[in-house]
Order: C-alpha cells, then structure tokens, then sequence
DNA sequence: GGCGGCAAACTTGCCTGACAACTTGCCAAC
DNA sequence: GTTGGCAAGTTGTCAGGCAAGTTTGCCGCC
C-alpha cells in the first residue's frame, strides 16, 4: 500500500487511514503484541520516549494508546517502574476489542474451546429467558435475521452478519442488559470461529435448520423446548470449530 | 496557578490523593456522570479545551481520560462532531471498573436483577465444572477461602474480600480462562451488592453453610450436588437482595 | 556485619502552546 | 432540487519542558 517507507517497525503510520486513528493503530500494534504472547507478561516494555520514537508518533499519541490498554487490563505503567504487562487473569478477554486481537492472530486452541464452553453455558439459559419474555419486536429481529441467513450462506459476510444480527436479537430478547453486554462479546467470538472454519474448509452442515428449531420454540413460547435446542445448535457448531482445527 | 480555589465542579484535585493518578480522577468523576445517567446517551459533551478548564486540568490528562471512557464503550469523538455519550447497548457493563462506576452511585434496580440473573446461570455451571476439574491446589484455595469467611463475617471488608477469594477460585477450578474473566465482574458487582445489603440492615442469614456445601459437593467431585448447592446459594442471596432494595 | 533511613536518578505524569487533519454544515452554482 | 465546493470549528497529533513519585544504592548508625 504505502510506497513511502520501508521503515523498521513503523506500521502503524500506514495502518492509520484504515478509519482508526493513529492511536488505534498503535493500540492494535501493542494490544495484538501483547495478546499473542510476543511480549510475556511480567515483562516491562521499553520506555515512552524511546517507543514512541521507534514507532514514529509522538509521545502523547503512545500514551493515548498506552490508557487504552491500561483501560483493558493489559499493562500497567507506574513511575520509574516502567509499564509492564499484567498477567492474563487481569486481562479483560470479554472486551470486543482484546477478542479481536486475540483472534487477529492465530486463535489460541485452548482459548477458542473456553469460549465455546462459555457460549454453551449462556445461550441455552438465554433462549429459554428469551422464550418468556420475547415480544413482537424481539421475534420480528430474530425472524428478519432468520430470512436474511436463508438468503445469504455463512460463506458470505453478509451471512454471517445475519448469524450475529441472529444471536444479537435472541439475547436481546432477554431483556437482560448484562446478558446483552455477554452477546457482543460472544456473537463477535462466533463471527471469528466462524470465519476460522469457513476458511479451514466448506461448512459440511446447513445451519438455517437449527437455528429454525430454536426460533420456532421461542415463538411457540417454550422454554425447555427453546434451551434445548440451543443446547444442540451449540453443540454442533462446537463439532465443526474442533474438527477444523 | 490558582492555589486555592472552591471551583463549582473542579473535584478531580481532590480525589488525585487517593492512589489514583489524575486522569483515573477525570475518569471517574465522568465515568460515573456518564453511567448514572447525569449525561444521557446521545448527548454530546463540552469542547475538550472548555471541559479541561472547567475541571481545572490540562487538555492532556482530560483527553488520556476520554481515552479510557472510549475504550470502554462509553462515548465515541470525532472531529467537529464532538465527543458524544453511545447508547447503553454499546457499553462494556461488564468491564468490572464500569460496574464500579455504576455502583458508586445509586444502583439501579432493575440492573441489578439482571446481575443476578446472569450470576444464577453462571455460576452453578462453574461450580459443575469446577467439580469435574478442580486440583489440589483449587480446594487448598477454597478451603482457606471458607475458613476466612467463617473467622471474619461478612460485616467487615476481610470477610467480604473472603467471599470474594472464594467465588474466584471456584471461578478459578473451572480452569476456563473467559469464565475467570467473568469471574471478576461477578465477584466485582457481589461484592457490591453484598455491601449494599450490608447497609441496609443486618444480614439475616449465616451464609457460611451454604458455601461449605457448594465446596463439600466439588470436593467429592458431585458434578450435580455442586450445581444444584450453588443454585440455592444464589437464590438465597437474590432473596436477600431483593428484600433489601 | 547487618539494618534502616536518606538521597539521587530515572521513569512516568502532567502541563503548555501550536499546528494539522478531518467533518460537518452552509452556501452557491448548476 | 440537487450537487458541488468552501469555510469554520473540533478533535488529532506534535514538540519540549517541568514536576512528582519510586526504586535503587549508598551511607551512616546500631
């Protein structure tokens, strides 16, 4: 892309005019560092002045980007100590963003299994508080999202969007602002790992089925009926995820 | 500059004394606005150069500030547009320093109820799990977790910083690092609650007994006795709560 | 010889002032 | 009425400097 300067490390300079700014960049820089395990935790990273001048922005642009991961549970940065990566249990993995850079580089196998374990404990109770408590408006989301999956496969972007836009309304068909909170989380995790399996090889499986069966008992205002069959759509997404990797 | 000066909302000088650096201050001070609902979603507010003064700092701790808010999904700045407050839906509430912020001020009823609803789903699976997997080490844990909270009550801080030591390493024995995760922002907002109750009357109920059995049924590895004691664990304290508010 | 307090040095924290980049909304021209 | 460009205002980034706080090591005291 960027004919200019063939620098070092300076990417971020050439990352910048993909919307994020400069900050952002140099936030994914660090962030996917950090993630991905290239800087361990326990490690103190160079000082501001001298990594703000390899990366080639200015001091306050680093540390803007530096709050950022401070924010998320990252790093932690004191006088004279230097800022150092914190360990893994105060990472914020739940936050969208961490997820992403988690995911930007080769996901974690292990990572990837809990995450589903989460989704598999959540999405089954989620369908059945959905199946109580959905009103016209929730349905109408979720059958809309339903249709657009019908039309596009997973194999598109726009497929996948239904697949999440699918999700979204189901938790948001709880009412449960925490559990909405989760569904952000989740749904951009099962965007990944399904984009994972997609490039891996071609879905051996038509998900329209079971999501059908989990709206049907949600209209039908079965609980029992909802979980379950959440319990199964779960499940196999979870046998593709592990047979593609 | 200005030594003294009983400025009509400059308050982050104050709070700067209290371990947390000045722009942790400016961040709470708006943080909190923000989340009470002082400034609504969709509101925008002032020019960075006119809320630094107002609040007697420079532009560069204000903006490292705005950096963490927009980190966690609380607002969004563009150029010429402004800073503006997102829709709740886009905040980060289970990120555990936002859930600080929320319960810094009066909390809300109904976000409570939903905590406690997402903790009734999560928790008796993780307490399945953790009876499946737990080692030595995460009983060691647990049981002086147990001990601790039989010593101090939960009327003073170590006792609830006890309880707390517990549902993290019952979190912990599931040995599913986005469940650990969680783990924080549940602890987190019980904590809280727990507090909250605190203040409000005396606590009726013993809640140790109830915790050795969660911790006797993952001892003997009874994935079912473990699910079902924590289930009413969490019941219980839903019961209190509700009663309290 | 060990221990405690003190001071210096280094890193982050905060401040100031200035300019660049980017929207947005107005306004004019077609 | 639509479309294009222009201007103003806000955030974004930059540079340099000083202050505050911590850690480290030295020095004196016990």
């Amino acid at each position: 892309m960027s004919t200019d300067e063939p620098d070092d490390k300076s990417i971020p300079r050439s990352a910048r005019g993909s919307g994020r700014r400069l900050r952002g960049a140099v936030a994914h820089y660090l962030g996917s560092a950090i993630v991905s395990g290239q800087i361990a935790p326990g490690e103190t990273l160079t000082g501001e002045i001298a990594n703000a001048e390899a990366l080639d922005v200015s001091r306050s642009a680093y540390r803007e980007a530096v709050q950022v991961l401070t924010a998320k549970g990252l790093v932690e940065s004191r006088p004279k100590a230097g800022t150092r990566v914190l360990p893994r249990s105060r990472w914020n993995i739940l936050d969208p963003q961490v997820l992403a850079w988690a995911f930007s580089a080769e996901p974690d196998v292990s990572f990837v299994r809990d995450l589903f374990e989460l989704r598999a404990i959540v999405e089954p109770a989620a369908a059945r508080l959905a199946a109580e408590r959905r009103d016209k408006d929730d349905l109408k989301a979720m059958k809309d999202a339903l249709a657009k999956m019908r039309r596009h496969t997973l194999a598109t972007e726009a497929g996948r969007a239904a697949d999440r836009a699918f999700h979204d309304a189901l938790l948001g068909a709880t009412h449960n602002s925490a559990m909405m909170a989760l569904s952000a989380s989740i749904s951009a995790a099962v965007s990944w790992t399904t984009e994972f399996k997609q490039r891996s090889r071609a879905l051996p499986r038509d998900p329209v089925p079971d999501h059908a069966k989990v709206f049907d008992a949600i209209a039908a205002g079965d609980p029992d009926a909802a979980s379950a069959a959440m319990r199964a759509l779960v499940d196999l997404a979870l046998d593709d995820t592990r047979s593609a990797m």
